[in-house]
Parts: structure tokens; sequence; C-alpha cells
DNA sequence: AGCACGCCGACT
DNA sequence: GTCGGCGTGCTC
């Protein structure tokens, strides 16, 4: 007898695996997925490990096999046990971003009335209460319902009731379903001359055919390895008649062949070969190509690169010929971008360097493609896989090198669900285990990186000049403006004096404008004038944002909406006023300053569509709009020679928040705003409002001076304790009830004091509870307590959480 | 996620 | 006394 351990799909609280029986007959591997009954339902299960020993007494049997062969390789398990161990998640969810997309498939409930006609007889209806005796009813004019639908109509709480009542009361059945499969293989017709016909051709036997068939059949001729229904569409037309003819005479094969959907239309990209490097980027290409060439345990050099170049110096350059390096030993690549640099022209810079050897793996793709490019990668059809985090866990065969561009973005970092994993930390983990390079780029590293770096366990690559295409254009000049000395001088506008004439120029001399604001929407908050009310978010506790083009308030923590109060609902007043400013204010007051100016907001309101991205960006360039106006998204990534002037509006915004990497935010975000602009002719500036210009990250900023804001903010860390010297853990505990919350916060804080104390874990902080810094999220109080020590993991795992608590390891931002 | 079980306060 | 709501623990 043999048994398996298997990772199933659900929510289950707890990091092991579960045992069951191997029917007699069914061969199983580790890596294959599976069914197993769980409870009552079918989940999904992938196999651990098999063995003639189970470690569980009573098992239960596997159900059949989902996939033939393992889904995944005996790396990738490993990697999800590491993953498992190191961010607290269960198995399952470890090595779920491993799984084929469109995988998932869940047990789904059906309510069907109890055949037998005993029942009937004897339970009247009467004994139903009327809530009962309403869904019953209900369902008597169905054969057999899902149970989501009943909830829809019925409420979910008093529908699952209910149900509960009535299949004890034997009056309704409950059966479960597995979802139908989402994505599957597409398949084409594809023609061949049959044998008969190729006998005919031979012996030139031919029997007469009409000239339109000739066609087609001569069509055939020339394509002896066959050809596609779509191909052959476009040879001859409306040929559906003719094939069937040709197929009675038994003169043609039709066979399914399964296509690969393709996100990359190579139709569009042009094959380019490598650019000239110039002398430090040669420099940093050879440093990675050593390492590439050398056995992982010959190399006495740290096998992870920082490559550390200002926008515009020429990374993706060395990215690329790293890449083809790569290649020509037979290893295989990842490329990771942050998701908003998945434009068609990013990719295209890469396809078009390695034609037919690119994959494309994001979220934007649809499922039809996302399936097709992990088959291909799985099938070792594609040797660089190009995406963003989650492309990190791509089917490749052990990729040789890993790169990941812009490396100190934040959204390297997942925040929901688990695995809440950093994609540098997994990165580096993958690359010890394969013996693989890995490349961190970056215009402003991250601290741990930098940190890392200067410490040898990274090497430094540094590109210290700006590469210019066009002649004379350096780093833009840097202009702050202290918002306090307009306040005083009789400036209310949101345009300092300074930022209002550089736009006028701008204008004048038909350029282009970036303005830079943190915040869409449009009033940060409205408040009541008479009594001070502030529209807020009923299941969240946070203000409400206006968004002046829907004409309602949004909330920005859960999307609710609500529509906009023309009195304030508390004192009926009239007298609302808009308070604050985001993007779509921004624009309104822009419109009004500059009137004769065209402008374009950017954020993430406008940029819901596949390439939505690249339509904006287009738009710009193609000089459609004088004033850009946008959040994050403008800093990012783009090559906009038109634009000679950035304006940031508010610099302070991200500097105020309760977060120890306030300064590093605003530091790395104001220094990619500058970068944007004097990339063209005619040079650029930066002008940066702000009411705190004497803070360090600002000023060093402006001085584009990465040394020197490292300096300073390495020396805070150090002082206070915080990351890279020490490690944070954050758990937070949500629940309806406010004092329950708070209450479970306290005893967890107490349990964990206490075991602290009795471990003697002298360097180990315990820090809160206190309310988390989002307090109420979709009707749920949250509490957060904060670990802080050399490995909290290590301090986390043994201790069980009950339910409601979440984990965060080495979370980045606010929780 | 479901489901059972046990505890508590609110009713007939 | 019983019902319903809610918290907790279990599912191989």
């Amino acid at each position: 007898m043999a048994f398996a351990e298997l990772a199933v799909n659900t929510p289950v609280l707890r990091p092991g695996s579960f045992s069951y029986s191997i029917p007699l007959g069914l061969e199983i591997k580790p890596g294959q997925a599976v069914w197993a009954p769980f409870g009552p339902k079918i989940v999904q299960g992938i196999v651990l490990e098999v063995s003639d020993q189970p470690a569980f007494g009573q098992t239960r049997e596997i159900c059949g096999v989902i996939s033939d062969t393992p889904l995944l390789s005996f790396h990738q398990l490993n990697l999800a046990a590491w993953i498992s161990q190191t961010y607290l998640c269960s198995i399952y969810e470890a090595l779920s971003p491993m799984l084929p997309p469109s995988f998932e498939r869940r047990s789904v409930a059906y309510i069907s009335l109890e055949p037998s006609p005993l029942n009937k007889s004897e339970k009247p209806p009467a004994t139903l209460s009327p809530s009962l005796q309403k869904i019953f009813d209900w369902l008597q004019t169905r054969d057999i319902t899902p149970q989501t639908e009943l909830e829809n109509i019925f409420g979910k709480k008093t529908t699952q009731t209910a149900i509960l009542k009535l299949i004890n009361q034997g009056l309704i059945n409950r059966t479960y379903q597995i979802s139908p499969v989402r994505t599957q293989t597409k398949f084409e017709k594809h023609f061949g001359l049959s044998e008969q016909a190729l006998a005919f051709i031979k012996d030139q036997t031919l029997p007469k055919l009409s000239p339109r068939q000739t066609e087609v059949f001569e069509c055939l001729r020339e394509n002896p390895q066959g050809i596609s229904k779509s191909r052959l569409n476009l040879l001859v037309k409306n040929n559906a008649a003719i094939l069937k003819a040709l197929e009675k005479k038994e003169l043609i094969l039709t066979e399914e062949h399964q296509v690969f959907r393709q996100p990359i239309d190579y139709s569009h990209i042009e094959t380019l070969p490598h650019l000239k490097l110039s002398p430090p980027q040669e420099k940093c290409l050879e440093s990675i190509n050593r390492s590439l060439n050398t056995p992982p345990e010959d190399d006495q050099n740290p096998r992870t690169f920082l490559l550390h170049g200002i926008t515009g110096s020429g990374k993706t350059e060395i990215y690329l010929q790293a890449l083809a390096e790569a290649l020509r030993l037979g290893k295989k690549a990842i490329v990771l971008v942050p998701e908003i640099s998945l434009t068609p022209q990013t990719i295209a810079r890469f396809a078009g360097r390695f034609p037919g050897r690119v994959a494309v793996l994001h979220s934007r793709l649809s499922p039809g493609e996302q399936f097709d490019e992990w088959q291909r990668i799985k099938n070792g059809q594609a040797d660089i896989v190009i995406g963003p985090r989650s492309a990190l866990f791509a089917p490749l065969d052990k990729p040789g090198i890993i790169i990941i561009d812009e490396e100190h973005e934040w959204t390297y970092k997942q925040q929901n669900p688990q695995p809440r994993y950093h994609t540098r930390t997994v990165a580096l983990k993958m690359t010890e285990e394969y013996g693989a390079v890995l490349v961190l780029g970056s215009a402003t590293p991250d601290i741990d990186s930098y940190f890392k770096a200067q410490n040898g366990l990274y090497q430094l690559l540094e590109l210290p000049e700006r590469l210019t295409p066009y002649r004379g254009a350096s780093l833009p000049k840097t202009e702050l403006v202290d918002m306090r000395t307009e306040l005083s001088e009789g400036n209310r506008s949101i345009f300092s004096r300074n930022l209002h004439a550089s736009i006028e120029k701008v204008l004048a001399k038909h350029e282009q404008a970036i303005l830079f604001i943190n915040r869409r929407g449009g009033a940060s908050f409205i408040q009541c004038r008479d009594c001070g009310y502030v529209a807020m978010c009923k299941s969240c506790d946070t203000p409400l944002t206006y968004h002046p083009d829907q004409e309602n308030l949004v909330c920005h923590q859960c999307g609710r909406h609500y529509p906009n109060p023309l009195t304030c609902p508390n004192c009926k007043s009239r007298r609302i006023k808009y308070l604050g400013m985001g993007t779509q204010k921004l624009e309104e007051e822009t419109g009004l300053a500059f009137p004769q100016a065209k402008l374009l907001r950017w954020d993430s309101d406008v940029t819901k569509g596949k390439d939505s991205h690249q339509q904006i960006m287009d738009k710009f360039s193609r000089h459609q709009a004088d004033i850009l106006i946008g959040t994050q998204m403008v800093a990012k990534g783009l090559d906009l020679p038109g634009v000679t002037l950035v304006g940031v509006i508010n610099a302070d915004i991200s500097l105020n928040l309760p977060d120890f990497r306030a300064g590093e935010r605003t530091f790395q975000l104001l220094a990619q705003v500058a970068g944007r602009a004097g990339r063209g002719l005619a040079g650029g500036k930066v002008v940066i409002q702000t009411y705190t210009p004497e803070n360090y990250a600002i000023q060093s900023a402006v001085c584009h001076d990465y040394p020197g804001f490292y300096a300073k903010e390495i020396a805070y860390r150090r002082e206070l304790n915080n990351p890279p010297f020490q490690k944070l853990a954050c758990l937070v505990f949500s629940h309806l009830n406010h004092d329950f919350c708070q209450q479970q916060a306290i005893l967890l804080a107490q349990t964990l004091r206490e075991k602290a104390d009795s471990a003697g874990s002298g360097t180990l902080e315990i820090l809160g509870p206190a309310p988390a810094f989002i307090q109420r999220l979709r009707g749920r109080y949250r509490y957060q307590i904060i670990l802080r020590s050399p490995n909290p993991a290590n301090f986390l795992r043994d201790i069980n959480l009950g339910q409601g608590w979440s984990i965060d390891i080495d979370p980045y931002g606010l929780c």
C-alpha cells in the first residue's frame, strides 16, 4: 500500500501536509496534482511525497489525478517548503504561484429537493418557519440550484442557516460539484494531403477537380507539412464546401493540432543587434559574464550583483547582453520588471533581441494566453521569461540568471494573499539553490540591497554616467520651493510662483510638462464648514475621496462608492468644502490656471484596460497634450524626450507616513520623478514644492545624491534598530467587534512576551498592540503587533495563532 | 471554506 | 428550558 503527503487547496491554519492512500493501480509522483476528499468536499492537492508509511493513521483515498505528469519539479517543491517556513504560510499557499494559470477549481455546493416521497408526506410544510418556507417553496420550482444563487436572493447568513435546517429535516440534499475547467488547450484543424492523394500524384492518376478544388489542392501540395485552417482561409476564401468535397474524395487528411495563443506579436517587432557598450557598461557586463562562466563552487565572489545606475545610464542594454551570454551557455533566464513597465515597448525590446525565445507572463494577458505561455515555458519552448514578481515562479527548468529591474520597487513585495514574499529574497534563495546569477538593477537601490553590497554580500556595479542620446542633455536642474514662504507672502494657490512661471515658459515654447501628485481622485476629504462633519466610509472609517468625473465619493481602501452629499448629513448645512488634493482636483486647478494647455491625466482610475498605459504614453509622446498629471505612475521608467519640466506639487505626502521607510520612499519617488525631465534636447528642470525643505530625503533627492542619502538613512536605521539591522514581523488581528479585536491583540501580546521571557530571547522586541495603520477595513477593526528581532519568523514558527490573525514577515509599507 | 460543537445571553 | 449568535477547532 502506498501513501502520499498532499498540500491541499483549502485555507487550513497548519503548515503541514495531509496523508492520503493511493488507490491500487494509480501511479502517483511528487509534484503531481490530484483530487482528494476533504471533509464533505473534493479539493485539489499537490503531491509532496510518496511513501509506504502514512504520517497519519486514518487516511482516505486519493480520487484521481488532475495531471498525468508532475506540474512542479523537485526544486519547486523544495522552494515551496522554504517559502512556507520563511513567510509562515501553508505549503499550498507557498506553491500556489507556481501552478499553471487557471488551475484553481473548487467544489461548489448545489441544493436539490430530497427525492424521497416519504418525507413530503411525513413533513407537513406547516412546521417550517416563514423564512425556511420561503426558501423551500422557491426550491420546489427548481430541479437543482447552486447554493450561491440562493445566497444572492435570500442573503448569505439566512440561506446558510436555512439550508442546514432543511438538510437536518431531510427535506433537501446538498451535493458538491467541481467547478468547470476554465482554460483549455486550443486546437485548430490542420490539413494535409492523404496518402492516396500522394499516390495519385506519383502515378499521375489524379481525378478531375473543379478549378477551386484545384486551387486548394495546390495550396496543400505547396505545403508538404500541412497547413492550418486559419492560414488556408487567408489563401483561399470560403473554402468549407471545397474541403468537404476533397475530403469525400479522400484526398486530404484532417488533424487537430495544438496552437499556442501568443501574446507577443512578432509581426510588429523589429529584430535588433546589440548596441555598442560604453566602457563603464562594458566593465559591468564583464563582471556578470565572469560569474556566468564560473561554476558556482569555484566562484570566490558573490554571485549577486547590484547594478546601480541612474536613469538613462543603459542598464537594460547590460541585461540584454548578459542574457545573450547566458543563452549562449545554454542557460535559461528570468527577467522581472515592475508591473507598470510591462508595456509592449519593454517586451518588444527583449523579444526583438531574442526572437521566438521569450515568454511573457502577467495578469493583463487573457487566461488563454497565460495558460499557453505557461505551457510553452514548461515544455522548454522559451528560454527567457519576462514578467512581474509572479514570473519568478514560472516553470523554467533551473534558470541560470535572474534579473530584477528597478529592484527597489515596492511591488516586489507581495501584500495579499499569502505567500507575502519579497521577490528579491526568494530570487536570492533560488539563485543560491541553482548556482545561478542574480542581477539587481536600480537608480535608487533599496537600502537593504545597498547595505549588502557595501558589506560585500553583493558585487556593486556602478554606472555613474548618463548615456545621452541627445547632445547636451544631462541631469536636470532641481529647484526646491518652500511653500511656507509662498503662503506667508500671500500666494494661496497650489502652484508656487516658480512653478507657475515655469509652466508658462514651457507652454510658450511648445514643450511638455509633467505634474506629479501622490494621490488620485479629487479632494482627499470633504468637510462641513458648519459642524466639521467629514464624510467617511461606513466599513473602513476612512475619509472618502471625491471623484469629480463620476460625481461621487470613493473609499480608496475598499473601493466602495457613495453618493455625493449636497447638504451635510449631520446638520443639513449646504456649506460643504472640498479639502486636500488629488490628481483629479489638480487637473481641474491646472485647467483653471492654464486654460490654453491641453491636459492628460494618468492614474489607476484611467488605466483599467489592457494597453491603457501604453495608450496614454503614446498620446503624450505624440504631443497630443502639453501637461501630464499623474501619481507614481508618471515617475516610472518612461522615455519622454519632449518633457522639459517636472513639477512635484507636494513632496511631503509620502514623508509624513508613520513608517520607517517613509524617507526612503520619498527619496526614491523624487529621484525617479526628477529623472523624467531633461531626457531630450532642451535640457530640463524639476520644481519640487514642499513644506519641509530641510528634510534629508528631499535634500538628497534635489542633489541627485544617493550615497549621501544612504549614509544618513543607514545611520537612522542603525540607531532605531530597523532593517537591515533587525527584521520585522507584523501581526494583524481583524474582527467585526472593536473590543474583542483589541482584547485578542492584548492577549497575544501578553502570550508572546511571556514566551520571549521564558525563552530568554534578549534581542526580541514586541511593539504594541496598537490599532493598525488601516484601522478598519471592510467593516473589520484591525489591531497590530510588531516584532523586531534578528529572525522573528523563527520565534513565531511554532506559535499557534488563532484564526483572524495574519502574518507579514518583512512588511513593506503600512499594514 | 464548511461544518460541528460548546458557550453565552435572550426569549417563550 | 430552548433558540440563535458567535468563537473555536477540525478536516488526512
